[in-house]
DNA sequence: CGGGTTTGACCGGCGC
DNA sequence: GCGCCGGTCAAACCCG
């Protein structure tokens, strides 16, 4: 009778019954998006089509979407820690690197680390937020199964290009945000270590719709020699907490690293770069 | 049997 | 207003 008939087959689409809606995530508001960029070994990237770096946290896929302008699907996963944990992550890889993977975090765990065995972050985060868990738990066991052997023959079509390029699509202007260093946390923030993979960990700064010029580092590639003998070591890992130190370690003598504000660097340690849209 | 993955469909925002 | 596209859900399937 009214206007109300609601044409729309309600009984084919009950998901609309539910309150929150699933896209009524204001996709306009980010609240804090944290792009990981990691530098993968090309045989890693055979091993499994996006090899998410498996971190701390236990992550459970509940999509997949082909990207347009990417040959690459995008994977999204949630956090399967606690049912209460929003923290979610996009995996997708880069256009023109197969092997480069992009990781983006968004939101942020509500609860610890399943495990955090490891002080040593701690260490490098003396005065941090107490809330920050070290959930940088060096033991990463191994990160991937091998079984695999899929879909190679599509993948194949790229290989590893030692050339480092990505700043093609973000042709970035270094500049360091002093509004970002104060991010005010309004939620919790659980720090947790997207990857500790032994892979090139690069973190972007993802361009906020608002501070346009908020994308600080479109490069923060610290590219470091992708050597397949610290994938081993990885892999291994007898002895975590010392590749962990070196590893940073060796950030810091990057020349392009050591342009970063300290503040960056401190916030390097822990992998992750919360972008406030403010 | 439980948890995770896969895959198709649906929805909302945004651009034209 | 329409179409495109990204993001999410949910059922089915798979694996341990």
């Amino acid at each position: 009778m009214d206007e109300t008939l609601s044409p729309e087959p309600d009984s084919e689409v009950p998901k609309e019954l539910r309150p929150e809606g699933q896209a009524s995530k204001r996709r306009k508001v980010v609240h804090e998006k944290t792009v990981v960029t990691v530098k993968i070994g090309t045989n890693v990237g055979k091993l499994k089509n996006e090899g998410p770096p498996s971190d701390s946290w236990s992550w459970r896929k509940y999509g997949q979407k082909p990207i347009k302008g990417s040959p690459y699907p995008r994977g999204y996963y949630r956090c399967s820690t606690s049912k209460g944990c929003s923290a979610k992550k996009q995996v997708e890889r880069s256009k023109t690197d197969a092997s480069v993977l992009i990781i983006t975090y968004t939101c942020s765990h509500n609860h610890p680390g399943p495990d955090a065995p490891t002080t040593n972050l701690t260490q490098l985060q003396p005065g941090t937020e107490d809330h920050n868990l070290p959930a940088l738990l060096p033991k990463q066991e191994e990160q991937e199964k091998d079984q695999d052997h899929e879909q190679e023959q599509e993948q194949e079509q790229e290989q590893e290009q030692d050339h480092e390029q990505e700043q093609e699509e973000k042709q970035g202007k270094l500049e360091d945000h002093p509004a970002m260093k104060s991010d005010h946390e309004d939620h919790f923030h659980y720090i947790q270590s997207p990857i500790r993979s032994s892979q090139n960990i690069m973190i972007d700064q993802e361009e906020d719709p608002f501070l346009e010029k908020t994308h600080v580092s479109s490069t923060l590639g610290f590219l470091l020699d992708e050597e397949p003998l610290s994938y081993s070591q990885l892999m291994s890992f007898s002895t975590p907490k010392s590749e962990e130190n070196d590893f940073f370690d060796e950030l810091e003598e990057l020349p392009t690293f050591s342009s970063f504000p300290s503040f960056m660097r401190s916030n390097l340690s822990l992998e992750r770069i919360p972008s406030v849209p403010s």
